[in-house]
DNA sequence: TTGAAAGCGCTAACAG
DNA sequence: CTGTTAGCGCTTTCAA
């Protein structure tokens, strides 16, 4: 919009048609190299700058590609954001960003409208998809990738890390310290990895003779503060604890020593993700470490190759990260 | 593209003309109501999306805005982004997120491509442009609003607090408490903002003829927390320090404790922002509480208002929001 | 290696 | 209130 000049006074300029100057735009090895230098020159000369819209039509590829996240108030989903943000401006693609808020509601246009038309590929980070919104979004004919999660039934590629693994790991470890008493901290709603790391918990704790322990607390950061108070004020507390998130450890954490115990003396605790978080709390927080900015430059390779038909073939693609811990303040040793 | 229904498959069945279908989307108050209905009906029948991108060519209007921000790794860039993105779904904007990671750099075509021909307006939240940079910027001819700073030369309309009482109050407050010795922490890159705020430090601190202590930090958080220790180990502890931010505010004082001192007896601390982070410290962090998030949306809205030109006379616009201030553990009473 | 010409799917005058 | 007709700025055959 900003700039009046067209391919059309390009062309003129250089004296060649504007097909040629498309060329030496998309195949400058198509155009005879004097041509192609006098067209590049009249280009800088007159700050010509292609209409990437009119492009778009006139070849229906936008190399946009769309990305669909839940919230950005999580610090893991900020951090796949510049992963992919970084990715993508490697290979040209501009990014068009979608907040849903995770809303049930039918009135998703919002996204819809976006793949509608504008967008090549679809980065979904969006972890609470219903079933029908999952099946609308595979109606639509662009390529997908999942972030940090997947579909249930695997129709849909995606890049993420063994969360079963990670958290039956992160709470055999809390095992072999001698902790009986383990509690697993989760919300009550069905994220899409929760029920996974709760699986790993669970066949940990099993598998060891104990009992599970499952503490749902409010989704929300400031409301579960009130709750984690009132926990330690009314309830037993455990031994041990793995969190689902950095900042549920953390807020657990702090209402523990609050109530007059010692971490990790009294209890151990263990977070999920290795955000920034961990490293500011006292004692610093012990952690499943998450790849977050990976798993989002990951899958946005993994979506250029497949906007490119580069791996047709290969139909039902799982990249599964690797995950660490770090091992910190929080967890005896 | 998923959609190969176009408006004249629409037009056709509905038995009325491509200019009818496309006042039905556009202009529906134009039509009859039957017509309207009917075209409607079909629409929905044929599961007809418009094409957002033959759109943008005909009407010259992408109805998109470029979003350019230097990370979201920070908590407060990335609150902002929601704002944004909820007020531009609310008029039905698509929003391009550029993450340019604050480079100087000339290779800042990516924004420059975006801006190009993509977007009819633009938010700007890099909060390290170069003279050069923004003059490049203001080169454009779309709409731009500035967020969390503003233009030197006030030629941008901009949506910002007064940082620069913002500190002046909260070091007021922490004279008032007694203190002599107070540190002003802060970041050696000169992030628009940053001298604002130390401009209202030093202001309060000169006027109650103390001696000002400007000390300075790694921007990154896990450099900056070997820094913090290095200070305490070696040098005087002061009675009272104000951050730029909420991390660094946290990471100095967690240094502070881990040497010995009590705070807030022995040193008090302040933050800016109000960040999730905050809640999570032991003490929890007194703080300048910014509007994060209102600090996106209004400027999304304003922009929104520059984009339909309903404000053009107003040539310099500036949003200063109020701010407020969040007392907590980490000063006295 | 280059040019001519036909669209991409839609909006926006201009008639009627 | 509705239809006709030009484009928007570019890519892409098809010929030359």
């Amino acid at each position: 919009m900003s700039n009046k000049i067209t391919i059309y006074d390009v062309a003129r300029k250089a004296d060649v048609s504007l097909a040629t100057v498309s060329r030496v735009l998309n195949n400058p090895t198509r155009v005879k190299e004097k041509t192609r230098n006098r067209v590049l020159e009249v280009i800088k000369e007159l700050g010509y700058r292609p209409n990437a819209i009119a492009r778009g039509l006139a070849s229906r590829r936008s190399t946009n590609i769309g990305l669909i996240v839940p919230t950005l108030s999580r610090a893991s989903i900020s951090e796949m954001t510049n992963g992919i943000a970084d990715i993508a401006d490697k290979y040209r693609y501009s990014v068009f960003l979608n907040v849903t808020h995770n809303e049930r509601e039918l009135q998703t246009d919002s996204w819809e409208n976006m793949i509608a038309s504008q967008v090549d590929g679809v980065l979904l980070a969006s972890d609470q998809m219903g079933e029908d919104q999952m099946d609308r979004l595979l109606n639509e004919t662009v390529p997908t990738v999942l972030l940090g999660f997947k579909d249930s039934q695997s129709r849909v590629p995606a890049v993420l890390i063994d969360y079963a693994s990670a958290a039956y790991e992160a709470t055999k470890k809390l095992i072999d310290s001698g902790n009986k008493d383990i509690a697993f901290l989760t919300v009550e709603e069905k994220f899409e990895t929760n029920p996974e790391k709760e699986a790993g918990y669970i066949k940990a704790v099993e598998e060891a003779g104990l009992t599970p322990r499952v503490l749902k607390f409010a989704d929300k950061f400031e409301t579960s503060i009130g709750e984690f108070k009132h926990f330690f004020e009314h309830e037993k507390a455990p031994d041990a604890a793995l969190a689902i998130r950095d900042s549920m450890a953390i807020g657990f954490m702090n209402a523990a020593i609050d109530s007059g115990l010692s971490v990790p003396d009294d209890i151990e605790i263990v977070g999920f993700q290795n955000t920034q978080y961990a490293l500011m709390s006292r004692p610093q927080l012990s952690t499943v470490m998450v790849p977050t900015y990976d798993i989002g430059a990951v899958s946005m390779r993994l979506l250029t190759k497949l906007m490119n038909k580069e791996e047709e073939e290969v139909e039902e693609q799982e990249v599964m990260l690797p995950h660490a811990f770090a091992w910190r303040g929080s967890t005896k040793n």
